[in-house]
DNA sequence: ATTTTATATCGTAATATTGCGATATAAAAT
DNA sequence: ATTTTATATCGCAATATTACGATATAAAAT
């Protein structure tokens, strides 16, 4: 036990909490907010403005994209970080489904 | 060590989060998949319906009521669960402005 | 009053996540 | 060739999550 029966749930369902999954958190959601800003991004400057060590900071944006959700190109020195326009649109259009589902509050309790 | 450092980040990136998370979960997507398409939902069904303890479902039925997602009110016997609709609107709205600052594909990478 | 039925809570084992110091890597500047 | 700069990876401790059996609770049926 302890870990999370994939196998009992559909494609959809694992994938979708999948890319929830890797959002939840303040530093990935600051880290992505930031590149959708600026529409580019260098992993430095977020060791600068979050407050995270340079080893959390790379650790969150490895986990976003392994996600599929960013991806990166080596640039000279450094690292540039920006939005995977598929995922990001596969995921959108997810929750728009989701969310959409919901039929107003003609709720029960 | 071990624990998000939510005391770095704003009010607004920790509640998205925090919403966030609390849907991440295949089982708990498997939930609010079917509480919005019969706009009631009794615990007894989901755990024939989805293969997990009766434990278990109970425990992601907390945790979704404790996010403030879904609300529930005794009826007899059983327990009826719905959408809160306020949550759901909140959570829906951020969203929107999040995922509406992507200024399309004109990325660097 | 007792049994049945539906749900919640407790306790616990297995696993995952978070954060960071230390160290590795690799391109650029000296 | 060596140093600097930017990022990645390793290893580890602290904490959180997931799942479930066992047990508690509490209303309904008998």
């Amino acid at each position: 036990m302890g870990l999370t029966r994939s196998e009992i749930f559909t494609d959809e369902q694992n994938q979708l909490s999948t890319l929830l999954k890797a959002i939840a958190h303040p530093a990935r959601i600051a880290v992505l907010q930031r590149i959708l800003i600026s529409n580019t991004c260098i992993c430095g400057d977020l060791v600068e403005e979050l407050g995270l060590a340079q080893a959390t900071i790379s650790q969150h944006l490895k986990e976003l994209k392994t996600a599929g959700i960013i991806q990166g190109t080596i640039e000279g020195v450094s690292v540039c970080y920006c939005i995977n326009p598929k995922t990001w649109k596969l995921l959108e259009e997810q929750l728009g489904t989701f969310f959409g589902s919901y039929k107003g509050e003609t709720s029960c309790c």
